[in-house]
DNA sequence: CCTTTGAATTTAGCATACTATCTGGTATAC
DNA sequence: GTATACCAGATAGTATGCTAAATTCAAAGG
């Protein structure tokens, strides 16, 4: 592959500020800043705030300033949707082709969850710490991105593993992180991994559908309290500008014969 | 939204060489080359080019050239099935908030599937022409981004509208574009219209990965010459490297325990 | 004729310089 | 006291300059 470059450098970098919650929405972040903190120049931090900003992880107002977005509530909708959509079509096709390593790394993850869900319940914390809310995360991504590689299909791993950073920082953000969480994540994971040592692929597609569109749920609910009426109009997202005008014109061609 | 930025516009005039088969696989492009063309500097030609490796467009072997990459086997494997999990999934969502609008349109493209079937008979022609593989594409793209953009999901939008662009380009390149594959068009994409009109969402569903199957499989005779055993040892795709290394340190950790 | 080698050229990665624009604060006018 | 106009600083967009690496090609050697 290529050579470590500074630009991947600094992607690296920011990335993990944001993974590990150093950076958080609204933070602003600077070109300069960043470059005289790594020790490089701007141009490849420009670049890597470019990838992230495509991936949906920067707001980028021209001439003034990058902050750290946080998603609205459509926009993690759509990606829940994404994603129930890719990983329940992964995990039809990773059933059959999951190995005992596979199996292992599954169960140990699995295993996680329940110890945090018994030390939650032992320390009677109404929500998890930052220690158990890291080990937490880093199993939950870990469970769902080891299913989506056995599918072997690479880009759909590399659309999924992008979705974990905004999904995190939306959930330092917002979420609560108290015991449902984690009971839902005990059964639901257990769910998918029964079905997945079945070797059943329809039903670990659905178990792994039911998982996300559980996981939606909860996570809609940190906008409950939100003013009514924001969501219920839609507006369809933006075609890409040479498909609208194709369609215009045909829709013109149309009305003319008419 | 943000300023006709310079990044932007470099970024429009690549993609459409891209679409309009100017740039083809293999070619290569050079940023100096491209920046004296459009009469901007680098800079922004860089990043745009960045975006497009990023997409899958450019192989780019640092301090030598970029040049515009043919997927290979595996690759559009898996394009077509991230298509397959996605557009099948919005078809389902599609089908009950499609509009009057949305339904004219879609007769349009379908239309002109037939029109061009019926064109290719009357002369007899083995293939289409440059013209009218024109015409197939944007219909063919018209009618799948307008059934996705029904569904009310920006990421998914975008997502398979960049796929279109290495799509495109493979086409260009490989795909023989004769009778059957009009043929094909016309049947599979009157089934996803009419399953779309009576608003059975799990019918349309169903029709819409029938179809992306189906053309999977088309594109992926163009390989069929190819050298056995290639494919065969499918390697997983790599994780990243924070996943990995937890997935490594709880392996590690089991060990020890037992 | 083929191979090797090395210099010239081209390439992209990175650093730096410049500028239009935005932001925030302050002073001034009312 | 409030509002406005303006100035200073900061910011990202863009241009340019520099360098290391890779490619190319021709000349030298076999």
């Amino acid at each position: 592959m290529s050579v470590e470059t500074l630009k991947r450098k600094a992607y690296a970098i920011i990335q993990t500020k944001l993974l590990d919650g150093e950076l958080r929405a609204g933070d602003v972040v600077s070109e300069q800043a960043l470059a005289d903190e790594i020790g490089i120049s701007r141009t490849p931090i420009r670049e890597a705030i470019g990838q992230l900003q495509i991936e949906g992880l920067f707001d980028k107002k021209p001439r003034s300033g990058t902050v750290v977005r946080l998603p609205d509530q459509q926009e993690l909708c759509d990606l829940y949707d994404v994603r129930e959509a890719l990983e329940s079509h992964a995990a039809g096709k990773a059933a059959p082709l999951l190995v005992r390593d596979d199996f292992n790394a599954l169960a140990s993850l699995h295993k996680e969850f329940k110890d945090l869900a018994r030390e939650l319940k032992a320390r009677r914390l109404e929500y998890l710490d930052e220690a158990m809310l890291h080990r937490f995360f880093s199993a939950d991504v870990s469970f769902h991105l080891l299913i989506v590689r056995a599918a072997h299909n690479a880009r759909a791993l590399q659309i999924i593993s992008e979705f974990r950073v905004i999904q995190r920082v939306f959930e330092y953000e917002r979420m609560a992180h108290g015991p449902r969480l984690v009971e839902n994540a005990v059964a639901q994971h257990g769910a998918i991994l029964a079905a997945l040592k079945s070797g059943d692929g329809e039903a670990a597609h659905d178990a792994m559908a039911a998982h996300i569109r559980g996981s939606k749920e909860y996570a809609m609910q940190s906008f409950e309290r939100r003013p009514r009426g924001t969501l219920d109009i839609k507006e369809r997202p933006a075609l890409p500008p040479d498909v609208a005008l194709h369609l215009e014109n045909m829709r013109v061609k149309n009305l003319v014969k008419n």
